[in-house]
Order: structure tokens, then C-alpha cells, then sequence
DNA sequence: ACACGTTAAATCACGGTCCGAAGTAAGCAT
DNA sequence: ATGCTTACTTCGGACCGTGATTTAACGTGT
């Protein structure tokens, strides 16, 4: 029941663009030749979509490789700087800008604090549209040459109907207290850049796919392990949304019906077995007034000094973690599994070796044969590359289209 | 990262001929009119495509429908005998084949019963062969008029490299015994049919959606409820496979870490609180010798007579039911969750308010309320018809390929 | 220096697609 | 019979990708 809308003959054009900009970015320089043999389309067609693409100031020539006693092939590459891309992340401490070019190298950056329980969403948002001015001034980029802004946001995010410029956007998040707040409107009355709204989990997941340990796989889910616990699935080499892009939410799984009471008022959550706050608060032993992040740390020191308490407590986490990792691998049946997080790398190292176990005594057999357990190559910060992701993804979809 | 693969000029009618396809088979008897409407195809190239779709004998005009002063449109729909399916549904008790026509109307069917543990698999493949030789016969259709045979197996479908004609076809089933069986290499030893093999609530999943409680949602969660509990998941109109076509296996995702044993070997599976196989035996006052069947009946008349055990164990199955439920909400975030399977029917209409009220109080806000929780409309035996659905659903989408 | 073989890229005729406008068919009303 | 309305068909035009052919840009051997 996969039903394709009307194509005309242009749209294989689009397409064909679409493809050869995908490989060029994704797979380096390559000459034409290279480029007909590994996307099917044949030398002439190469030959001239590239053309356009050249003319379009998208695509440009970048060297040659020499050969034994031919012509030799010349290289291509996407032009890093034929158009900018704005990444934001809204974290739980600070808001955080950033403008890259293309190539996602990142050209300026700038952070804003946010004071305790500072959510307000105006404050917020003008601390966005305050950060985008700031990168934009700093590096003397055109509004035109942006093709987008893409901010990672805590909680839900409602999508709205496509094609209305993103004002239909509205995020919901249980955490930060907003809801229904219709942020597309709200930004959309600083900037006319177009907005591209995704949870921060989604798009640390994507940065993961694209840049980190999620290279080349099409099924994989990214198990993001901080504060809390979320999960960026990836069927198909695409995002998985579900009906209202909300599809992912692991944190609030129940992995022990009528179990401890988690921060979301129900019982029984994955996030009150694992998430970091849920663990600092259960060992008790953290230094008083310590920041989350240096009473995890602390937990990890005891138990790598053997403190049972401190050892039980991760052991227990581990085996609930794995269970719950079991679970993604029956429904969704991955490739890969990839945790990532602040927390989920500081304990990563601890702990993987029997989240694995647990994984596989609690997940049918074959599917999780099927499955690599690993470790996220990428930190916290690679939110706003993520972020930046999704204006990206849809340049590369569609062909190239600025704006 | 969606990449489409080399797309020339004719896979746009391809596209088009499945399109128009898709719509007359599923939206009635249409005008060529009301066809380029809602296609969004353009008069001419509707009248093209039609005019090869009639020569091919896929479509046939079926009168008219008059006008207030103007030519009368001329209806069109899909040719009924054009071609016929073979749906299989090897299931735990019997081997049921069925022979059905374009619009799915069966045609013949013949049944197999199967001896307790007669799950051996040359015996099952031998009744399956002479199945198909049955129907065929009965009938007088020939062979090169069958699309396919679609098979709907217990157990997890390995589906190989597509394009070998189903010969890497493997089934692993804990339940029946099968590890790692061939069977596509064994049927294709006693027929050239075209195979399509795949589990068989998966294929019960399918038929709910196309003709069941499933029509016109997009993502929806089939949960299957038998003896066993399974799901089968639709995203974006179709079954989501995951890497190696398992996925949706929720029967035994984790409810209860550490707790009750579950068939499979594991511990705190939802199967082992709320499959009909487990609730009769927590039961234990099942009238001795009866089939599991008439064991959960006797449960639910019990609890309709308010005896408390039967009561409160249906009540706690209510409830790990929604929890479970509220998982598939939070994780695949459909618009539609519908209940199936024999035990689904049979316990939904006392279940239903409470499994409801349990995944509201357990899934997170937004999602929920975006979700609609109804029971499944088809009987088991749509099994055979969601197998012959399979090959139907191929031939749809590659726009009436005739083999 | 110069012709030759080799490989990469550009060019072009061809078959094919969809679209949109103009033309034709088939009813109803007067 | 004449006009009017609506459904369908036909046909020119703008494109597209393919695959063969031509042109460009190298090494090499003489």
C-alpha cells in the first residue's frame, strides 16, 4: 500500500541529482566515472547532470587522480561553502548556536547559560534568535545562504502539516514544563529562515548515523543514556517517526509493571531503573550539592574502588539496561544498537560487557544474532551538528535546491 | 540517507500503472475522471494508462454512472479473474491452503489437520504441496494464472537475497521445533509457483489493515493475542521488517525484569502474564483434558460469574495487556492499535476499557492521545487471506506484472 | 617529436514519459 | 434538430536516461 504521488519526468531528474549529491557527500571525491558505477546511471547522464550541478555552483571539481596511460579521472566534491547550515541546541544547561558550512565544519558558536529551572520559553527563544544573529555577524554569512536552521529541543515535537514554512510546529515535554508551545510561530516571528524542529535525542541519533558509529548501517537504533533515557530509531537508513513523529520514546517503557515510581508520575519505567538521576539519587552517597554529571562520576569511582553498594547499583542498571535493549532488538530488529549519551559514555566502558549479556539472555536468539552492541564515538555536543543535519538531509534529498 | 536506486524513464509509467492499480482495488469502481483526481495524474496520461491496463486484461470497464447533462463516466475496476492467489496458513493444529481470486473471494480451500507435535517438516511441506495441487485442481485454474503462493509459518522468517526466486528462504520457530529450515529450497522442489513466505500473525496483520479494523490508517500495531502474543507493525502504509524482517517479535519484551518464567527460557516476558497459554495454567481450574480454547472460555465464564481468582487474574492480564500496549504507543507511536488473535476476540469485549484505561495511565500523554485502541474485526482464519496477500501486494506494486 | 593506445568525459539520436490544449463522443434540455 | 455540459481521446511539446559515438587528455614507444 506504498503509495508514490504523481511523478513527472522532471522529478527523475531531481532524483538523479538527489543520488549523485548523496554519494559525492557521503562517499568523498569522485570522479564521474566512479560516480556512474556506483549509483547506476549511465555516462552520459552523469556527465550531464553533473554539468548542471557544476553550473549550479553545487558541485565542484577538486583535483584529478593520475592514471597508467589514460585520461585522467577528475575529482569531485560538494562545495563546502556554496551554502551554510545553523544548528541549535536546547539542552537542559544552556542554548547553544552554531553555523557550519557543508561540510558541517563548524565556523562560529555561541552558548547562553541557562539559569536553574530557566525555561522559559520567550527567554529561550530569544536566546536562540539572539544566537543565530551572533554566528550570522561573526562570520559575515548572508541570511540567503543559510539553507536552514535546525534546533534540538527536549521533549516531543509535533510537526504540523508539512509545506506551512514549519508553523505548525509545537513541542511538548513533560521535563521543562512546556506545553503545546508553538515554537515554529514563535521563531518564525524572529527570522524567515526555515526551521527544521527535532527532540535533541533525534538528532544526536542522526550525527551518530551520519558521522559516528551508525556509519553504514540502514536499520540501527541509537540508545541515548543522560539524565533521562531516549532513542533515535533508524529503519531504512531514514529517522522513524510514527504517525506524529513522537516514535522513539524509550525512556517511559515499562520494564517492571508496578515498579519504582518514575519522574513522569508512572511506575515501572525504564528511566527509573537507569537514567542518571535516578541512579544518583538511589546510591545517596553523592557529594552534597554536586551537579549530576560529578555525582555519576562519583557512583563510578566507588564502584570501580569495589563499594558494594556502588556495584550493585550499576550491576543492576546493567541488567535492566540490557533487558530494555533486548526489547528494541525484538521489536525493531537492528543491525546495530548504539549507546550513546554523556552518561551512557562515562559508564559506557563499565558496563557494555554485561549490557551485552543481559541483552542476550533476554532477546530471542536470532534477532540478536543479528545485532552489534556498541558504544557512540560521538559527545554531547555533537547535538547541534545533528541538528544541522536536518536542513542538510533535506538539501540532499531534494536534489540541491536552495531554498 | 533515503537513496533510490537508478531510475529511468519507464519506471515512471511503472509507478504510474501501480498507482492507478492501487487505487481501483482499494477505492471501488472508478471513473477515469475521479481516477486522475485523486492520482493527481493528468487526464491524458490517464487514459494512457488505462488503455494499457484494459489490453493487458488487468481492467475492465463495469458500467456507468449517469450525469445530469453530460457524458456519463465510464466505471473501471480491477479484472477479478485475471488472476488468482494461493494463501497458506500453516498453523498449530491444522495446514489450511485456499485459492482466491483477484478480489481475494475464495475460490476453494482445503484443510490438513495436524497431529499433536506433527510439526515435522517434510510431513508440513508435503501437505502443503499436495494442498496447492488440491485447490488447483478443484478449481481447473492453471498454474500460470497464480501470482504467487503466499505462506503465512510460526517463527521468525529469515527472507535471503531477494531475487533468487524465495530459494533463501529460512524459518526459525522455538515453538514448533524448527531451527534454521529451509523452506523455500523445499517447497521449490515441488512447485515453480512464486513463493512469498512470512509469519503468520504478520500475515493476519496485513489482512486486518487491508480489510479489517486497519483500513485507512497509516501506522498502526496489530497485536496478536493467541496462545502467544505477537505483533505486526505498519509504518507509513507498510509492514516494518527491521534488517532481517523480525521485527514487531513483542510477545517477549520484558514486562516484569526478573519475574514470572516464560516459555521461551527467559523471565519477566509479556507472553508468560498475559498468553492464553499462560493465563489457563496460572488459572489451574480448567476442566482437566480441555483444549486451550475451551480452557480460556471457561476462565472467562468464570470471571462473568465474579469468582475472584478468575476475576482478579483477568484483571492483572488487563493490565500488564495495557502496560505492553502503552510500550508499543511510547516506541512505534501509531494512530491505530488493534487488538487480534482468537484470545483477543474472545477476552477483548470484557478486556477492553480496562486495557485502555492501563496504557493511558502507563503510556506518555501525547502519543495516547493521538492513539486509538480498537479490537481487530477479522477471525483467525484471515491468515490464508492475509498470506494470499502477499503475492497480491507484490503485484500491486509492480504495477500488474503478470509473474 | 610524433604517432599510438588507453581511458575519461562530452555529445547526440532515440525511445519513452507526462502534461496540457484542442478535439471528439455521449448524454440532457429546449 | 440544436445547443450545452461533461467525459474521454488525441496530439504536440518539453523533458529524461540510455548507449553509441566522438572528443579530450593522458602515458608510452619509436
Amino acid at each position: 500500500m506504498a503509495e508514490r504521488g504523481k511523478q513527472t519526468v522532471r522529478d527523475l531528474r531531481r532524483g538523479s541529482r538527489s543520488t549523485l549529491l548523496h554519494r559525492l557527500y557521503f562517499e568523498g571525491p569522485l570522479s564521474r566515472q566512479e560516480l556512474g558505477q556506483i549509483s547506476g546511471l549511465s555516462g552520459g547522464s552523469v556527465s550531464n547532470v553533473v554539468g548542471e550541478l557544476i553550473s549550479d555552483g553545487l558541485v565542484e571539481e577538486c583535483g584529478s587522480v593520475e592514471s597508467d596511460g589514460g585520461r585522467p579521472r577528475i575529482l569531485l566534491q560538494v562545495t563546502p561553502d556554496r551554502a551554510h547550515l545553523i544548528g541549535v541546541d536546547v539542552g537542559e544547561t544552556q542554548v547553544r548556536v552554531a553555523l557550519f558550512d557543508l561540510a558541517l565544519t563548524e565556523l562560529a558558536a555561541s552558548d547562553h547559560p541557562l539559569s536553574d529551572h530557566g525555561h522559559d520559553v520567550d527567554h529561550v527563544v530569544e536566546l536562540m534568535l539572539t544566537g543565530i544573529g551572533e554566528v550570522l555577524k561573526q562570520t559575515g554569512v548572508q541570511e540567503s545562504q543559510v539553507l536552514g536552521v535546525g534546533v534540538g529541543v527536549p521533549g516531543i515535537v509535533e510537526q504540523g502539516e508539512p509545506g506551512q514554512d514549519g508553523l505548525g510546529i509545537v513541542v511538548h515535554s513533560q521535563t521543562v514544563d512546556w506545553d503545546a508551545v508553538p515554537l515554529g510561530r514563535l521563531l518564525r516571528a524572529g527570522t524567515d529562515l526555515p526551521l527544521y524542529v527535532d527532540n535533541g535525542a533525534k538528532t544526536l541519533g542522526q550525527a551518530e548515523m551520519w558521522f559516528g558509529a551508525g556509519q553504514g548501517a540502514r536499520h540501527a537504533v541509537v540508545a541515548l543514556f543522560g539524565s533521562g533515557v531516549g532513542a533515535c530509531v533508524i529503519a531504512d537508513g531514514a529517522r522513524f517517526r510514527g504517525a506524529t513523529s513522537s516514535a522513539g520514546e524509550w525512556g517511559h517503557t515499562k520494564v517492571h509493571v508496578g515498579g519504582r515510581l518514575c519522574r513522569c508520575g508512572s511506575r515501572g519505567c525504564l528511566e527509573a531503573y537507569v537514567g542518571a538521576e535516578a541512579l544518583v539519587e538511589r546510591w545517596g552517597e553523592a557529594p552534597p550539592g554536586s551537579s549530576e554529571k560529578e555525582g555519576l562520576a562519583a557512583l563510578l569511582a566507588a564502584a570501580e574502588r569495589d563499594e558494594p553498594s556502588a556495584v550493585a547499583l550499576l550491576a543492576e542498571a546493567a541488567e535492566y539496561f540490557g533487558a530494555a535493549i533486548a526489547d528494541l532488538i525484538n521489536l525493531f530488529n537492528p543491525e546495530r544498537i548504539i549507546i550513546g549519551g554523556w552518561a551512557g559514555l562515562l559508564l559506557g566502558p563499565r558496563l557494555l560487557p554485561a549490557v551485552r549479556d543481559a541483552a542476550t539472555s533476554y532477546a530471542l536468539r536470532f534477532p540478536r544474532a543479528q545485532t552489534s552492541i556498541e558504544l557512540g564515538r560521538l559527545g554531547p555536543d555533537a547535538v547541534t551538528v545533528g541538528a544541522a543535519t536536518l536542513p542538510l538531509s533535506r538539501f540532499l534529498d531534494s536534489g540541491g535546491s536552495i531554498r
